[in-house]
DNA sequence: AGGGTGTCCTGGAGGC
DNA sequence: TGCCTCCAGGACACCC
């Protein structure tokens, strides 16, 4: 479940092998992932060509060429990227090579699909968004991302606060696990209509959301549900759960049961004692 | 036009 | 044990 904090993990150790890099060729070892996968339009657009900047954008990552094709990678749920010696054997679900001129392959795997992996076009100025990522909100450690951002842009919005939280449109990096928990911190209830946030509400929740993205961070980009580690000990995050995944049991804080709601199909958790 | 729903996909969990 | 159903998740197309 690669998450914001996961994604610049990655983004971080793939950037010093793949920068400066020239891709020999490009094999897809399936049809889609959430797009078709034209294996000639890659190849034509990307072979021999040299890879200038790995970046992160949300959840995205962006590989950068010095002309006016880019590409665009999103792991969804299950997709990791890895290098490998080329004539390492293929596991199962890795549906993407990209060979380097180095003799290393750059490998895609994901179990779900649910990835994205497509040709966007490149900015103007390459230090701006590209135009397939424009209507992305801003960083969650961004200046912009701030009390009056949030105030001024609920002002308006009937959707549920659980639902204005997680709109990469409103803020990146906030996905069903952390919006969860975000709130239970702030002591918002997931249902309440984003318009009726106060001002004290919209400054917890932006320092709130930064602290939990920054436990995930200083942990090493682990994600906060399926992180094993090494030595098989329970993930950073498991203890410090509070709502999310806890149906039924008592609240930390208040003793109450933990209610659970969907919302725009997600599973929604809150203590109805604490968060009103 | 904003907000809600369905869809994509596979593996794991739980019920019978 | 095995089969079935349900559920998880992010993004986006679609509908009202």
């Amino acid at each position: 479940m690669p998450e914001l904090p996961e994604v610049e993990t990655v983004k971080n150790a793939l950037a010093p092998h793949l920068e400066g890099q020239f891709i020999k060729s490009i094999s897809f070892y399936t049809e889609r992932l959430r797009q078709f996968l034209d294996v000639d339009l890659f190849n034509k657009a990307f072979s021999g060509k040299q890879i200038t900047r790995l970046k992160r954008r949300s959840k995205y990552l962006i590989f950068e060429f010095d002309h006016q094709k880019w590409i665009l990678s999103h792991l969804g749920m299950t997709g990791s990227w890895r290098l490998c010696p080329a004539r390492e054997e293929r596991k199962k679900h890795e549906h993407i090579s990209i060979l380097l001129e180095d003799g290393k392959d750059l490998r895609y795997c994901d179990p779900r699909r649910f990835g994205e992996f497509r040709i966007i076009s490149a900015p103007t100025n390459r230090d701006n968004d590209p135009q397939a990522l424009a209507h992305l909100g801003p960083e969650p450690f961004d200046e912009a991302y701030s009390q009056a951002y949030l105030w001024n842009l609920s002002r308006n919005k009937t959707k549920p606060v659980k639902n204005f939280i997680m709109d990469p449109k409103t803020v990146c990096g906030i996905g069903n696990i952390y919006a969860s928990e975000t709130l239970f911190r702030c002591g918002v209830s997931p249902l309440r209509k984003a318009q009726k946030l106060k001002k004290k509400d919209c400054l917890n929740l932006v320092v709130e959301s930064q602290k939990v993205l920054k436990s995930a961070i200083a942990a090493g980009g682990t994600t906060i549900i399926d992180f094993q580690a090494p030595d098989g000990s329970e993930g950073w995050f498991h203890q410090e759960l509070n709502v999310y995944g806890r149906t039924g049991e008592k609240c930390h804080v208040c003793d109450k049961l933990i209610k659970r709601v969907v919302q725009a199909g997600r599973s929604s958790f809150y203590c109805p004692g604490c968060q009103k």
